[in-house]
DNA sequence: GTGAAAGCGCTAACAG
DNA sequence: CTGTTAGCGCTTTCAC
């Protein structure tokens, strides 16, 4: 392995002097510079990033905390395009992601710890399970943190517009003839109750009532399973709602499921909006009609927002991103 | 920040035997063990891994090398279930995962150059652009590598049983009637050639001719678009398939756009299989028969694989996941 | 069983 | 503009 100290040998010049060169210095003339670089490229020349962290103690490398309690992992669409717009503005930065656990040389030790062993420089928290000790250890950490999708008065959080899709979702459906229009919630986490309140807030700004049967929560996983189990529970209402709002596009597809089993046809029987715009969305039958968040603006933005706050920017930051409603097939006019 | 100089000072001992017990050494007596333990947990002591990875040349970090050409990045489902049974593998050998791209320090440096700054232990690769010169470079690297949906001699590599999940497919056409099987290919792909192959075989095995107007190539990046053209071209034929197998789940999506513009209906007019068995593929309507590739045992043996090159074994291994016929709605019999 | 000493590769004062 | 010196925190001979 070639170190700064074989190019010194090799240049004539010091240590100091080649490392100055490779972090920019100023204070290093011309040709000198010229000769260490022309050296270390014919030497191949390969810095050390461990050596490097051992004495700055800077690792540029962020955390990405994934929890998820559906068990889906990455393969969650919504973390997917997170972490890619994420990844595009820390590598542009010069950050690296590694992915945190809670698990480190094979055994149990924290989020926290791990990130401390590493020597991370911060920490992106994606789809969190807000009662896990461990992510409350990190939070009330000093390590820079970016949360998506939580409150948090100590650390900067970034999401999707909610309260306002909702109204989206709900004033179009309004506006298209519904009145009766049921809610399947997303459960108690964070988008879930700021979901609910949307439509509550929303319902009540278009003047119309809330059945109370119309509200029904699917679990806080957001599954396709949760859905359907919602939408059965819609079903037994009184009175048919004509329009369903799904804080989820994977609750919809459950709902639509449901619904199907149940020999209603949407959007003839019963309109149906999501929110998320996965990818499926546009190729079920019918196309969904759903809120698009967008994820990767929802991504850089929390790259930004860390990369401010691990390069010393002291105030907790809070970054809402607009929504937009994607109207398809999956709502039919009254 | 604790230092393992820290604890000796505090129990009397010196920092040799202080690292020993954090490293497992038998040659320390229990006492000492035991009071140094305890003297770690009292003052807070996290190891520094960059410390240790700087003496020790080992870093226990893995790096993600992910490639792909839609642009789609980490969203696609393929990568993700791969990397999520990878990550369960690693993690509970020890190890963490961490991205790698062609830039680092927010320039550009190449794969290869970008393990060495950072140390990697060893590299998974997934989905290459088996052209790209800083690919080969890494292959062409003593750096351990595992490769997911390539060919090579030099390196370990996993892939689904390509030939035998097309085998599946056709057969069951085949056996539900259909003779004018058509196939919309991978392009040039390393999946893409086996799956055309696995193909032509089948096709000569149950004595079938292929019409060469039945075989169109979507192109190398597997989008739903691509195989949206490709069922155009399909469709204009001179004799229409009966069927069509689709090297892809998004290129069976894409058919069944096509086919749909066309007015005509799946399966009544055409049946249709697809090979991936994305998460949207059974929420398609109709439900899509397909041949499901297990991407978290493609990623959990990769990450054996990887290990064990690591750790010291020399010999190129080659993994070959069983893939199984998933059928559903999207075929008839005739 | 335990410890002293050297070194991994790099950077950061501080001189000159 | 360039170099000396002293670590960063840990592991590793090699003695004792």
């Amino acid at each position: 392995m070639i170190t700064i100290y074989d190019i010194a040998q090799f240049t004539g010049f010091s240590p100091t002097t080649v490392s100055k060169v490779f972090n920019g210095y100023s204070d290093v003339s011309e040709k000198t510079r010229r000769k260490i670089l022309d050296a270390a490229d014919e030497l191949g020349y390969v810095p050390n990033a461990h050596a490097r962290s051992l004495t700055t103690k800077r690792s540029w490398m962020i955390g990405v905390l994934f929890i998820e309690p559906s068990g889906a992992g990455i393969l969650h669409p919504y973390f997917g395009g997170v972490i890619e717009g994420f990844k595009q503005v820390a590598t542009s930065k010069g950050y690296d992601l590694m992915f945190i656990s809670k698990d480190i040389g094979g055994k149990r030790s924290g989020y926290l710890e791990h990130c401390k062993i590493r020597g991370i420089d911060g920490v992106v928290v994606v789809l969190p399970d807000a009662s896990d000790p461990y992510f409350q250890e990190l939070l009330e950490s000093k390590i820079p943190c970016v949360l998506l999708d939580q409150k948090s008065t100590v650390k900067s959080t970034v999401y999707s517009d909610n309260a306002e899709g909702v109204r989206k979702a709900v004033s179009y459906l309004h506006s298209i003839g519904h009145r009766k229009i049921a809610h399947i919630g997303g459960g108690p986490t964070f988008a879930g109750e700021q979901r609910l309140n949307g439509y509550i807030q929303a319902m009540e700004e278009l003047g119309l009532t809330i059945n109370p049967q119309h509200v029904v929560q699917g679990s806080y996983d957001y599954t396709i399973e949760s859905g359907s189990r919602a939408m059965e529970e819609l079903l037994k209402a009184d009175e048919r709602p004509t329009a369903v709002f799904a804080a989820g596009d994977n609750l919809a597809v459950g709902a639509m499921m449901a619904m199907k089993r149940h020999g209603l046809r949407v959007p003839e029987d019963i309109s149906l909006v999501g929110f998320d715009d996965i990818e499926m969305a546009k190729f079920l039958t019918p196309a969904l009609t759903t809120v698009r968040q967008n994820t990767y603006v929802l991504g850089s933005r929390a790259a930004d927002m860390l990369i401010y706050s691990i390069e010393g920017g002291e105030d907790v930051q809070k970054g809402v991103i607009p929504v937009e409603l994607v109207v398809r097939e999956s709502c039919r006019s009254l």
